[in-house]
DNA sequence: GCAGTGATCATA
DNA sequence: ATGATCACTGCC
């Protein structure tokens, strides 16, 4: 699964002519129809397309009238799949990171690279190794859907 | 524990 | 057009 491997990996938000950069210390995998809890579960919407093509693009949406979630799709193409990024170093919880890094609609569908200003960079070297046996596995939060989807451990969180 | 808040989606 | 739901947060 790609999404432990984002952990130790650094969010790059650029705002004007600065750059910041945040370990990602949270995360959670969520996948198609096979997954009840996702948004893709019950096949493509106006809202969720970005999650069924090409991997490597922003999934963005407004979330309780007030907040954003930030995701990166994860799955081939014609296959549903992101990753929600719920922590970063210093920032807590998914709505918290769009608020302080000025996420918005504006980056769906959009790629993570310098020129869409938000990107991942890996600058861990061997540290990521390290840090494998750091990784905590748990049930994602808030998730709707029942039984066995919620069951899945598919929260990754850095100790 | 739960209110606030509005887009989204199924239903019609 | 309407109503239920919601991958959240902050305050109680």
């Amino acid at each position: 699964m790609v999404a432990k491997e984002m952990l130790g990996k650094f969010l790059v938000r650029k705002i004007g002519n600065k750059e910041r950069a945040l370990m990602i210390t949270e995360v959670e995998a969520y996948t198609g129809k096979d997954d009840m809890s996702s948004h893709a579960a019950n096949g493509m919407t106006p809202r969720n397309k970005v999650m069924f093509g090409p991997p490597g693009r922003w999934y963005v949406y407004f979330i309780y009238g007030m907040y954003h979630c930030l995701n990166i799709v994860t799955e081939r193409d014609g296959q549903a799949g992101a990753v929600l990024i719920r922590g970063v170093d210093g920032i807590s919880g998914p709505g918290k990171i769009c608020r302080d890094l000025k996420i918005d609609r504006r980056l769906y569908g959009k790629p993570a690279n310098k020129r869409s200003g938000l990107w991942i960079e890996d600058r861990g070297g061997d540290k990521n190794k390290k840090q494998e046996t750091k990784i905590k596995k748990t049930r994602r939060i808030n998730v709707g859907g029942h039984g066995k989807a919620q069951k899945r451990l598919w929260r990754f969180v850095l100790a």
